[in-house]
DNA sequence: ATTAAATTTGACCAGGGTGGTCTACTGTTG
DNA sequence: CAACAGTAGACCACCCTGGTCAAATTTAAT
């Protein structure tokens, strides 16, 4: 098999020390996901990342290469360490998405950068981006959409109100904490907090929307 | 009074036609909306006020001014068209809420500029603000705050639940929804938009609100 | 020990954008 | 005509950009 010379550059980024690697990726995720991809400056990137300017490219044949390359980690790791894991047999919405809150605050915590820079990328769009991956980003947001809507059984919903807006309104109550709880929590390091109080809380609202939302058992209220 | 040079020459810009201010302005508003404070452009503001350089700064004493303008006018409008607006003794949250609502979607409809600017500035802080600024900005925030949470009467919740939450859900279902509308209607003009069909739907959702999470009248369900 | 190859650095480059100035020009008013 | 407010945009010095490259250093192979 041929290889390009921009293969073989890489190959070279991918055969440093993990924790090398880890370093230049997370400063180059935070400065594209601060300023997007146009004012991003690889400048600060070096800095931030300590080597110096020549190695970036030694690395990556050009900004735009660099840029490929962190979009393509962040939606292997978002679909690895997150997506992969939901159930999506689940049909109860609220353990859905409860599962879904759980699961992405805990992949967050794993790697928040990922998540922060894959932002400014579904928003960017595919202006620097070759189409093979435009696709691919378009398949992550399909498979996120599933996840979130396909097999849901609306019949747990109780009847006298439209089981479409039920939906909704679950669904944006448990937007609406997670939000809330994130934007509580700026300024930590997510990995270092201790989650149990926030899903204890988080019960107690779960509790309240199935009481409301719900069709009760025994018909009591 | 003796008059400083910059109140004179921030006069001129008062004295112009209204349209032509208003021209310029949007065009500014726009820019540090997009860019923030220190990647706008002023450049990019002429060029889109269709005026020459020399006259930003004729108008203007510095980028630094025109942005301290710019926030002063943008408090103003939402001090002015939407906050005096609301009815501060309705202590039916969704009332409350509904009337909120209602009533940024129409100031945003007549200028959407100065919110999409007022999102930057209320992120980027005092950053760039002398004091007395920085100060209205905390003001505007606190009458905001109180405006939305103040006076509400939680008795109005069905007693078998924390209010408190109850408070929260409802606050959280009502901006979901609002939010996903500007999602939906992104691109379009808000002034050339007929709301009607949407606070139809609106209604339907608040509907269900009450009937899940208020006190029933006959303990119906 | 010697040589060859792989890494690493940062000074350097041309190009472009920055906020702000200034000269020259145009209208208006007396 | 003269005085002056209004207007345009060429121009300035400066800074930052993505990317290159020669030289220095480290590593591996012989």
């Amino acid at each position: 098999m041929g290889e390009k010379e921009v293969d073989i550059i890489i190959a070279r980024f991918e055969s440093l020390e993990e924790s090398k690697q880890h370093t230049i990726r997370q400063a180059a995720l935070e400065e594209f996901a601060q300023h997007g991809y146009e004012k991003a400056s690889t400048n600060r990137i070096v800095k931030a990342a300590g080597i110096g300017k020549g190695m970036l490219f030694y690395y990556f044949t050009s900004k735009q290469e660099l840029y490929e390359y962190l979009v393509k980690y962040s939606l292997e790791f978002i679909q690895i360490r997150y997506l992969d894991k939901v159930d999506a047999g689940e049909p109860d919405l609220i353990e859905r998405l409860t599962q879904l809150a759980r699961l992405k605050m805990e992949a967050q915590a794993e790697n928040e950068e990922v998540f922060k820079f894959s932002a400014v990328f579904l928003q960017e769009g595919e202006a620097y981006l070759p189409k093979g991956l435009a696709a691919k980003i378009e398949e992550l947001k399909q498979s996120g959409y599933r996840l979130m809507y396909e097999g849901i059984d609306k019949s747990l919903f109780r009847k006298d109100a439209d089981p479409e807006k039920v939906f909704h309104l679950i669904r944006w109550a448990i937007d609406g904490y997670q939000q809330e709880l994130l934007a509580r929590l700026t300024g930590q390091k997510l990995a270092d907090i201790d989650f149990a109080p926030y899903w204890e809380e988080f019960h107690a609202y779960l509790a309240i929307l199935k009481n409301s939302f719900y069709e009760t058992e025994e018909g009591l209220r």
